[in-house]
DNA sequence: TCCCAGGAGGTAT
DNA sequence: ATACCTCATGGG
C-alpha cells in the first residue's frame, strides 16, 4: 500500500475535510478508513498523524484531489481576522477544500437544494446505484457516479424512486444540456468567477447558493463565498448583526452578504466559508452524527 | 402536528 | 427588481 508522508505545509486531517459536509459521496469504514469512488476509480485511504496510507488512484491524483499542493496555513492566516474565525480554524485545523470533478459536484449540489446532509448523501446513493456504472472492490459492488447521458434519459419514476422530489426534474434537465462534461468543465473553468456564476445559474436548477459551492469545490474559485441557512445565521449574529431577522433569503441579501465576505475575508474567503460551516452550532443531525462518531466523549 | 434542511423556479406585481 | 407561492421528503 503506497504512502504520502505529510510535509509541514501540508497540514491536513483527512476526518474533517471527508466529514464536513463539501463532498458527499465517501464513507468511514471501520477502522478509521475511509473509501469513496471518484471518476470509476475505487479509492480506499487512511490517515494516521503526518501519514496517509492510499489505493485505488496514483499519489498525483491524491495530491490534486486533497489540494495537498496549497500551503494551507497560510491561507487560513490570510482569513484569521477575528476571535471567532480564529476559533472555527483551531476546531477545523486541516480542513481543506477538495477538487471535486465538476460534473459529479454540479448534480450533487443540484440534489442538495433544501435538504440536510443525510439526506444529500442518500440521494445521490440512490442516484449512483440507479444510473451508475457498477464496479467490482474487494468482493463488493460500488457504483460509479452517473454519466449525463443516464441521467438526461431517466425517467420520471425512477428519480422519484431515488428520492429526487422535485429536483428530479431539474437534474434531468440540466444532464440534457451537458453532452461533454469534460468540454463543459473547460468552458466554466475558464472564465473568471462572476461570468463563471452567471454561466452556472442558467442550468435548471443551479441558483446562487448551488452556483458558489460548485465554484468553490470543483473551480477552485476560493472567492465564492456560499450562503445557506447556517451561514446566513453566523453572520447575522457575528458579522451583519443588521441584517434581516426572518424570511427568506432574497438575492439582495444575498450579495450583501458574499460582498461583505468577499472584502472582509479577501481572496480565500471560501475557505473561510467552510471553516465557519463545518464548525456551526446547533446542527441536531450534524450533532447527533459527532456523537455517533465519538462515543464516551463529552463536551 | 408543525417545523426545518448546503434553495430554486414561476408568477404576479 | 421584489414579494409570495410551490415544489418532495425525511427527521426532530
Amino acid at each position: 500500500m503506497p504512502t504520502i508522508i505529510l510535509r509541514r505545509s501540508q497540514q491536513f486531517s483527512l476526518d474533517i475535510t471527508l466529514s464536513c459536509g463539501q463532498v458527499f459521496r465517501w464513507e468511514h469504514l471501520a477502522g478509521g478508513c475511509w473509501r469513496s469512488i471518484v471518476g470509476n476509480r475505487v479509492i480506499r485511504i487512511r490517515q494516521e498523524g503526518t501519514r496517509l496510507d492510499y489505493s485505488g488512484v496514483g499519489r498525483r491524483f491524491l495530491e490534486q484531489y486533497f489540494s495537498l499542493d496549497q500551503d494551507l496555513p497560510a491561507i487560513t492566516t490570510s482569513f484569521d481576522r477575528d476571535l471567532f474565525t480564529h476559533a472555527a480554524i483551531a476546531r477545523c485545523l486541516g480542513l481543506r477544500i477538495i477538487r471535486q470533478p465538476p460534473w459529479e459536484c454540479l448534480i450533487s449540489y443540484i440534489c442538495a437544494t433544501n435538504s440536510n446532509i443525510p439526506m444529500i448523501k442518500k440521494r445521490i446513493n440512490h442516484l449512483a446505484r440507479t444510473f451508475g456504472k457498477p464496479v467490482e472492490s474487494c468482493g463488493e459492488t460500488l457504483f460509479g457516479f452517473p454519466e449525463p447521458e443516464a441521467l438526461a434519459t431517466s425517467c420520471a419514476k425512477a428519480l422519484s424512486q431515488c428520492k429526487m422530489g422535485y429536483r428530479g426534474r431539474y437534474v434531468k434537465k440540466t444532464a440534457q444540456s451537458i453532452a461533454d462534461p469534460e468540454e463543459w468543465g473547460g468552458q466554466i473553468g475558464n472564465l473568471a468567477y462572476e461570468p463563471a456564476r452567471k454561466e452556472l445559474m442558467r442550468l435548471s436548477g443551479v441558483g446562487p447558493k448551488a452556483a458558489d459551492c460548485i465554484l468553490l469545490f470543483a473551480f477552485q474559485k476560493y472567492e465564492a463565498f456560499p450562503v445557506d441557512v447556517w451561514i446566513r445565521r453566523i453572520m447575522r449574529d457575528h458579522y451583519l448583526p443588521a441584517q434581516n431577522r426572518e424570511g427568506s433569503l432574497t438575492t439582495s441579501e444575498y450579495d450583501r452578504i458574499r460582498t461583505f465576505a468577499r472584502n472582509y475575508f479577501g481572496e480565500f474567503c471560501g475557505y473561510a466559508q467552510e471553516y465557519l460551516f463545518a464548525s456551526r452550532e446547533g446542527d441536531p443531525v450534524a450533532g447527533a452524527a459527532v456523537r455517533r462518531r465519538r462515543p464516551g466523549t463529552t463536551a
